[in-house]
DNA sequence: CTTGACAAACTAATGATATTAGTCTATAAT
DNA sequence: ATTATAGACTAATATCATTAGTTTGTCAAG
């Protein structure tokens, strides 16, 4: 199955992975994953597509691994507390894997806006949070703005502290929950009855 | 003042964050920085630390400026008007100058938690935020919260569009004030009588 | 068991980049 | 005019990504 030194693009991901989360995405090269994997550069070159290529295999692991745990954390609930348990599995990725999180963030679309693998990846995302959110009743139009807006109140906060944005070390946690009960409460009220 | 080919750091900078919102921070390289003043590349470290450096002024840049606009976003109106104009004034900013604002949220605090003019900058930027929230009548750890998600919600939904993150372009504009005013509400039902 | 094909490693080479050291010179102050 | 210096320069080094071409395990067929 492997040969020589057995490395496949899976090992190379994973590591590659390990060292955007501890160092930092922009950090990442392809220098210090060969050292790290135990080869000299080139030998990369076998595996992934240089280090755009990590890059975009970086996006397309945390997008299925978010998918799945976002998958994982609304199952058996609805409602509320299906939300308030997605947000708080997004927020724990953001948290276990920075920098694999910037990867799927990043512009790999940007550059390749028709990498169907990719396109796959996020609009499985987005149905796990659409499903979700059916429980709301919204039309499609209203659905949608929800789903962008869940994903910004949680994508800014995690992303803000990620960055070291928030410098009072007081209530971090408390300051998300709340930030994403006042977005139910909001949607709720949408659901009732439109305003603007 | 300035001698020979009057370069200066202001110019530097200048010359800098455009580069960075034409092609994203990322690319900004001070070789093709230099080419664009007409320089040589070591002439930089002249007036400036070297690409850490470059990335830390424009930090400060983008504090100042972000600073700047919201003050006169807010001037003359006062409660969700003002809230709204800000969170407007933000996104704004957010998309005419992308390498700039990424280089406020990037790293540079985390590389040196010491700068003083960058924390003299964002307290600045928190100070005004604050100030607008003052409105609400909110307990100080609620304005914290309050400041919190409110950067949050502007940020998420900013840079997730600037990330090309909201693939239809269906009525982003709409889907952005709801989500404001989303946070506006649940902030008043706060300031009524706090819920969890 | 031998052998041939191939995948996966390697070396070598090139070009871009950042950075430091040291030189030269136009300009500003004396 | 003279001189000190800021601000430009050249030269040199180190790191990195990438491509081209070579070598060598390993697997499978004979």
């Amino acid at each position: 199955m492997s040969r020589r030194a057995g490395l496949d693009q899976q090992t190379v991901i994973e590591a590659a992975a390990e060292l955007a989360d501890r160092d930092g995405l922009a950090a990442l090269t392809l220098a210090a994953l060969a050292e790290r994997l135990g080869v000299r550069t080139p030998s990369l070159y076998n595996h992934v597509a240089g280090l755009p290529g990590v890059s975009r295999d970086l996006a397309l692991l945390g997008l299925r691994e978010l998918s799945a745990r976002l998958g994982r954390a609304a199952i058996g609930k609805s409602g509320d507390e299906a939300v308030l348990a997605m947000a708080d599995a997004y927020r724990s990725f953001v948290r276990e894997h920075p920098g694999v999180y910037a990867a799927t963030v990043r512009s790999p679309r940007l550059i390749d806006p028709h990498d169907r693998e990719l396109q796959a990846a996020e609009a499985q995302l987005m149905a796990i949070v659409l499903a979700v959110l059916a429980a709301y009743g919204l039309e499609e139009d209203e659905a949608v703005r929800a789903a962008r807006g869940l994903r910004s109140v949680v994508h800014g906060f995690a992303t803000l502290e990620a960055a070291g944005g928030f410098a009072m070390p007081v209530e971090i946690d408390a300051s998300f929950t709340w930030l994403t009960r006042v977005f139910l409460q909001g949607l709720r009220r949408e659901s009732g009855g439109g305003s603007g």
